[in-house]
This record gives structure tokens, sequence and C-alpha cells, in this order.
RNA sequence: GGCCCCGUGGUGUAGUGGUCUAACAUGCCGCCCUGUCACGGCGGAGAUCGUCGGUUCAAAUCCGAUCGGGGUCGCCA
């Protein structure tokens, strides 16, 4: 094995341009690829910026040559050469440096490589686990590097925004307290303080509002939070948000600076164009077209309300749902009245997952509708169906009846699986938008009391405060959530800055006034020594860089996630631990819990 | 906790009861090759089919359990 003694790095291997031809370099990287031609030898060098072809030659340089023939996949080397022109006919169109090559006059073997369990490259299609085992190989690919250097590129212009406008990056605490609301809290036991535990944060929004009491102003953090909840492709246990907070804003001047931000970072990172003001959506406007408080709007297809429409047939599925209160509404899928049987049947179980509990249709053909429903309805009613639904001939309506709770998300789910089948939906296409005006709490069936949809330090819209003690349900909340392309990238609020009003909320949502002095006291009594109106918002950098880079998880651009059960293949995480450990954090493990 | 999909040489796949002594591609090893770029040619090694149990004369293949991965519902203020 050779060492980089004497040799220094001039150049990265993609930063080379027929600029550079003549010029003598010392490269660094891995070889890619090698393409042994007997009395001649072509290998491909990787480095972080790119890759280029050196040449070894026995005319070139004897020694160097015989050292290349035993240069494996990923081997770590250092080389010394020419930059040249190629001849016109050996130039390759499909790569950045193909119009030049490197001819090695000295090659140092850095070190050897086992071969790796997968290809080094881009579009591999390998199992999870073996990518999560060789993190640090998957990791090495062109288009991970690509995903975390655009991560960087994101948090950095972050930054630079927010200083612009005067916002102070302040870091808070990691161990923290735990409190009830919210996720599933992880815990830390407190060696000197036995019995004891930390909570680590889901958010740092407590301290974040102290942050405004104490006069900072303008807050942000690109902080990591943690819940303990089951994983999706879009959620880890661990992930990192955006957090910002100003006082003396209204909710105008958030959502505009913040509009202004997300335009910003995404024409620097991937140059895309994103027209400001956002549209707005109410909440009860997102449920009531799109069935979601997250509408996809790169695609029409909204619901459709066919209540009126069809009330008064003989059709008693529909006359029961409506007896209880209930809606009927449908969905238009244009051009797919010729939808086969069986995926129409499958439609129906696919709305079953969701809690749908059936599904009728109809479809618009040459030779009339189709339908296992319209033998219950008037002519007269039919036309009305048609006329609301805007319905012709090609198009296949897909109808639910339910409980608007019920119904508008299912139906919701239903459009995006037609949207994704009928190809309505544009990868290409940033649709943003604000919802606003959520409700302030949710009732919840289980728990039997009223939650907090946000969390509780949401401030109610001034005019519905009144309600608090009567009538929680029917309060709005100064709540908001940016969207993008369906997902919820980021959500804030303006927040609750007075301890009369927070007391009043805390009680809405069960707390009794003990409970909130032991849990939220600081924060009330934070609240008498002049607290400012503040509201802020927290985006979801993983979301958002994994959105900006394209990728359908955000396990692509964090560097080392986690399973779908929470562990981490390469470092073993978590683990047992002795019982000197758990002896010192006075942790007893009575409830073994299998394995 | 529920539902769905996946697990076969290093990697990706084929094989759905006997002809499997497991096929193909790629990678790997050896030899040849002075303009390739997914170089090419010839040869070779490499798999008890995730694990355990069952059915059967016979199991990669059928059944059950279990482990691991992924998607999703619930959950995620």
């Amino acid at each position: 094995m050779d060492s980089l003694l004497g040799l220094k790095r001039t150049h990265s291997c993609g930063e080379l341009t027929k600029q550079h031809a003549g010029q003598e370099v010392v490269l660094c990287g891995w070889m890619a690829r090698r393409r042994d031609h007997g009395g001649l030898i072509f290998v491909d060098l990787r480095d972080r910026s790119g890759m280029v072809q050196l040449v070894f030659s026995p005319d070139i340089d004897p020694a160097a040559f015989h050292k290349a023939e035993a240069v494996r996949t990923e081997y770590v080397l250092a080389i010394r050469g020419t930059v040249r022109m190629r001849d016109a006919e050996t130039v390759n169109a499909n790569m950045a440096t193909g119009d030049i090559e490197v001819t090695g006059v000295e090659l140092r073997i850095l070190n050897a490589a086992k071969t790796p369990p997968f290809y080094i490259q881009d579009d591999i299609d390998v199992d999870e686990v073996l990518k999560l085992k060789y993190r640090y190989l998957d990791l090495r690919r062109p288009e991970m590097q690509r995903n975390l250097i655009l991560r960087h590129r994101v948090a950095k212009l972050m930054r630079d925004f927010l200083d612009r406008q005067g916002f102070i990056e302040v870091e808070t605490p990691m161990l923290t307290k735990s409190t009830p609301e919210g996720a599933r809290d992880y815990l830390v036991p407190s060696r000197v303080n036995p019995g004891k535990f930390y909570a680590l944060p889901q958010s740092p929004q407590i301290f974040k509002q102290i942050l405004m009491v104490a006069g900072f102003e303008r807050y942000f953090q690109i902080a990591r939070c943690f819940r303990d909840e089951d994983l999706r492709a879009d959620r880890q246990p661990e992930f990192t948000q955006l957090d910002i907070e100003m006082s003396f804003v209204d909710r105008e001047e958030v959502l505009t600076m913040m509009e202004n931000m997300v335009a910003y970072l995404f024409k620097e990172a991937i140059g895309a164009d994103v027209p400001t003001p956002f549209p707005r959506l109410g909440y009860d406007e997102a449920m009531d077209k799109y069935g979601s408080d997250k509408p996809d709007l790169r695609f029409g297809m909204e619901m459709i309300d066919l209540t009126e429409a069809v009330r008064g047939s003989d059709f008693k599925v529909f006359e029961n749902v409506l007896a209880a209160g209930g809606k009927v509404k449908a969905i238009n899928v244009k051009g797919y009245a010729a939808i086969p049987r069986r995926e129409l049947d499958g439609l129906v179980e696919y709305v079953g997952q969701y809690g749908g509990k059936g599904l009728a249709w109809m479809c618009y053909t040459a030779e009339g509708i189709k339908s296992q429903i319209t033998k219950f309805f008037s002519e007269a009613a039919i036309a009305k169906v048609t006329a609301a639904a805007g319905a012709e001939e090609g198009d296949l309506l897909l109808i639910m009846a339910d409980a608007p709770e019920t119904l508008n998300p299912v139906l919701g789910q239903l459009r995006l699986e037609m949207g994704r089948r009928q190809n309505l939906i544009d990868p290409a296409k940033l649709s943003f938008a604000w919802v606003i005006d959520f409700p302030m709490f949710e009732y919840d069936p289980e728990d039997k009391r009223w939650v907090a949809m946000h969390h509780p330090f949401t401030s109610p819209r001034d005019e519905d405060a009144v309600y608090l003690g009567s009538d929680p349900g029917r309060i709005r909340a100064k709540a908001y959530d940016m969207i993008l392309n369906g997902t919820e990238m980021g959500g804030g609020s303006i927040r609750i800055y007075q301890r009369d009003l927070q007391e009043k909320v805390f009680k809405a949502i069960g707390l009794s006034d003990e409970e909130a002095n032991e849990q939220f006291g600081f924060l009330l009594e934070a609240f008498e020594y002049g607290t400012p109106p503040h509201g802020g918002i927290a985006f979801g950098l993983d979301r958002m860089v994994m959105l900006m880079a394209g990728r359908p998880s955000i396990r692509d651009v964090i560097a080392f996630p986690k399973t779908q059960s929470a562990t981490d293949i390469m470092s073993q995480a978590p683990s047992a631990v002795s019982p000197r450990q758990l002896k010192d954090l006075a942790v007893k493990l009575d409830i073994v819990v299998k394995k």
C-alpha cells in the first residue's frame, strides 16, 4: 500500500474540462471501473465531484501501467498525470468530463477494498437491508451524495435567508420535560434523579415561545425532533424541523414571509420558479372539495355534492344516509366510462381499506348510462346528477354516501388513487398552497374529550374565543399549514400570549388547574412578565428535501435512517445494556417484551 | 395491533410438487487483448432456495409458525 507522502491533490475529478488540457494534476478518489485492454488500461476515477477517465499505458509510464493492472473496484487511488484532449472519435458525450482524459504517470494505491455487495452507481435496485447495513457504500453512490449535498444547500439557504431577515439561531435542550399532549415521547432516565425521566423534544415549541418572552423577537433553529410513533415513508422517529418564531406579527406577515422564503429556497436549491402568493384554502373547503387537509392540487377531480340531486329516490342506502344527516358525493373520472368491471370491484375493496362502506358508479357510455343504482332513480333525478357532476359521454362517476366525517376522507383517497391511475399527476409540477382556519379542537371519542388539533398554544380566532366554555367544536384557530403536492410541508399558528386565555384552552382540553400548573406552570408564569404577541411555523426539512430531490422516502435524504421497526441496521441500535448501566439509572426491567 | 407485497449463488431475477445434479444476467477469479467508456473474447469458481416445523414416496414449489425488509390503516398535539 502506498502513502500520499509528497503528493498533494490539486483538482477534483469532476471539475476537469478542456481548460485544463496540458496541465499536470494530482487526483484522489475511488476506482469506479476499469477497462483493461491488455496493453492499455482505462480507469474511471470517482470522487465527490464526479468521474474522469484515466489512461495507463506502458508507453507513458510502465510502472504506473503495471500497478493499474492490480487495481480493483473501490480501491482508493491517488494519481499524478497530465490532462489531455481526447481524439474527436473517442470523446464520450455521456460523461461530463468526456472531452478529456488524464494520462497517468504515477499511480498510488492508498487502500485496497473488498468487492462491494452492490454496485456503487445510481438507479440500483437492492434490498433495503443490504443498503442500510452498508450505508457508507450506499452513500457513496452519486445520487445519495447529491441528495445530502442538496440537503446541505437547503439548510444553508435557510440560514442565509433568515439571517438577512434578522432571525437569531438559538439551540434549545434535547433533554426536556415529558408532557401529556401529542405523540409518544422518547424517554431518557436521569441518573442523578433516580426514577425521573427526561423526554426528547417532539418539537421546541414551548422553548421558542419562551424565547419570544425573552425578547429575541425573531428566532429560528434547525432542530432535531423525536416522536415515538410508527414509521412511514415520510416519517422517521427522529427528524429535522426548520423551527421559526416571530414577535409582533399577525398571520399575514408570517404567511407572506414564509412563502417568500420557500420560493427562494426552491429557486436557489433546484431552480424552480414558485409563484407567490400561494393559493389559500379554508379547512372546510379543503375537506369538502378534496377530502383532505393537505390536498394534492396538481390535478382537479374535485368532489361533487349530489345530496340534493339524489334526495327522494327509492335507493334505501342513500335515503338512510340522508335521513341520518349524511351526504352523497361523487368524483367525476373523465373519460373512464370503459372501466373494467373487475377494476370497479377492486375500487370497492380499495375504499373499504379506508372505512368506505360501499361505492356506486355511473358509466356514461355511448349506449347510455351503465350503473347498478340508476334503476332506483327517476329520469329527472338522473338528469340532476348528470348536470351537477358535469358528466358527459365517456365519464365515470364514483359515488359514495356517508356522514361527512367518513365520506370526505375516503372519497378523497379515492380521488388520489384515480388521479394516479389516470396519470393526472404531473411529477414536475409544484402545487403549493396554504390551508387556513383549522378547527381549534377535535373530539376524541376514545378519551371522550376535546383535543387540540394543532397544539394547545394555538390562538383561537378572536371572534371565536367566546365559545371556549360552551362549544369548542365551532372554534376556528389561527393555524395554518403549508402544503405541497399533497404533503404537509410545514405548519404553525399565531400563539396565545395571555395567561387567562391559555388557562381556558387547557381547561377546554380537560386539563385541571393543577395539571396545567404542573405541566406548563412555567409558561403560564412567563406570560405574566410581558409577553409579546407572537406566532411561528415549523417546516419538515426532510420532507422538503425529499420533494426537491424527487425521492419517494425521507430515508433517501437522511444520512443514517432507521428501518420501519425503528432500528439502525448498521449500528444495531437499539441494543440491550449492562445490568450495571441499568442499576446506575435506577431502572429495572420487570416487563420483558419478546426477545 | 390490522391488511398487502417481498425473501433463491456477491447482486438482480427465472423456476409454483418429480425431468432442479436449481436457470439467466451481472459481479468475482484466471488467461488473451493498445482507444475503451455497461469494452470485448475464452475458461472457471460460486446457492444446503430467510429460519423452524408439518403434509407427501418426493418440497425452492403446498400448509403453519417465526424472523427480517417495504407499503399502508390505526397512531403521528
